[in-house]
DNA sequence: TCCCGATTCTCATCCAATGGGAGTCGTGTC
DNA sequence: GACACGACTCCCATTGGATGAGAATCGGGA
């Protein structure tokens, strides 16, 4: 590939390029220079500064006073404005904080994204425990609560999807068996609860409940996350009357 | 322009498009279908539809059930994993949910984005009273008591250019005149906070404090939202602490 | 049944995007 | 103070992917 070229020879289109830019910011690396992001995103030099400044004109991406490269405030608020799920978040809120303040321990909402628990919102008192969860991190569907919820509740073909594909242990008590989860998400929906004991992290246990909007559909999953051995029933309780009113927030008439 | 054309004659780059298309979302315009953004963002019918057919693709755009074009949770992701100001968001929540605990009014968090006030959290108790200012949403620097905090300690040019523009008034009390605004930036430097009475809404009273980073720069304004003849007293003692807290969690010593 | 709008597909056209190369700038090293 | 290295900017000949008119298809409502 010595040959001059023109309209990336590489045959990925304009928006690839963008999405590959952007996808080089991850929660541990959130400023680069223009030069190592053409070098992540595998762009020849001269392009990626000519991206990366389109860019920055656009205000998708912003230039610090070092000159180095920040992902921009317009991008979230793009995506926080105009979402219908980070209206959900918006409404759960209240419920999510008072969930937080009798337990004391991490509150989560997630939703299903991709065949992933995605997490919108995660509220943590000081003191409260471990937790591997960040907020708009991800977790897989049949290890976490969330995930076994929102598994649970879903469409039959996606349950097909995840049992039919191998199911990686994040922990030596992760299901890894696809009967044994399908047993699983059969107890969860007799429960109308999910519980997961160390198959995230071995010193937690997670609990999720699922919320419905206004059409009955399961949309999210609220969850708490207790030390290992603690005692789950009090936080069922919240965690029930929490999911009650954000689904009323939603319109949801059980 | 009747003729044939290629490579967008409108002379607009692909970013530009991308960015319209984005933009024809709204808080209250979350759903549409693809030619409906066409239209809005001003392309002909065929280009619309290939371009956000390459965005569902790429997952910044989604398509539901009936088809209809929602933005994506890919979007959000991006943004928000990978902010700096959304990981100082995160540093501030424990903050911001006592403040709201205690004072039991709106509490928010806001930071300065081109000229104006971004807010990136508000927590609202049931109860509270008249409140403007949503998530992702923005204020002028001059109305908003958050505004005049970022403002009265932001950058000399800033100030400059704040003050020689025109300040347009959102109620009877704002701030219009530009020695009255540089008269109350210098009463709050002098306090250490900003009180805007009526200056958003006539029913509200807004109280702000700085909050500073690391390196000591003012990064954010902590403030709540109060009936407009309400005691400031209260919920300034609430604000210093929690912006204390805050201030610890970002590791400035101050 | 017809109609109208949304959507998909095709394809000739051609210009905006491309990327090598050369040069500048700033910083750290010996 | 000279040198090396990397980030960045500018330039420009090249061209293939993006473009949008148009035709065809789909789908829902009257």
């Amino acid at each position: 590939m010595l040959d001059l070229v023109a309209n990336s020879p590489s045959g990925d289109s304009v928006t690839d390029r963008l999405l590959r830019v952007l996808e080089t910011f991850t929660p541990t690396r959130t400023v680069q220079t223009a030069a190592e992001i053409g070098r992540r995103a595998g762009l020849p030099p001269s392009s990626a500064h000519r991206i990366v400044a389109e860019l920055v004109e656009a205000g998708l991406l912003e230039r610090d006073d070092e000159r180095r490269i920040r992902i921009g405030m317009r991008l979230w608020e793009l995506a926080t404005r105009s979402s219908h799920a980070l209206r959900m978040r918006q409404a759960a809120m209240p419920a999510m904080e008072r969930v937080q303040s009798r337990i004391r321990e991490h509150t989560q909402l997630a939703i299903l994204e991709q065949d992933e628990a995605l997490f919108l919102e995660r509220l943590s008192g000081p003191g409260a425990g471990s937790n591997v969860t960040r907020v708009a991190g991800r977790l897989p569907l049949h290890a976490s609560s969330s995930g076994l919820v929102l598994l649970a509740y879903g469409e039959p073909e996606l349950q097909n999807r995840i049992l039919t594909a191998p199911l990686p242990a994040l922990t030596r008590e992760t299901i890894t068996d696809a009967s044994a989860l399908r047993r699983k998400l059969a107890e969860v929906r007799l429960l109308g609860h999910a519980v997961a004991r160390g198959s995230i992290e071995l010193v937690s246990t997670g609990v999720a409940v699922p919320v419905r909007d206004e059409t009955g559909r399961v949309v999210a999953a609220l969850s708490v996350v207790l030390p290992r051995d603690a005692a789950v029933e009090a936080a069922l309780i919240e965690l029930h009357a929490g999911k009650r009113e954000i689904e009323q927030a939603l319109g949801y008439r059980g």
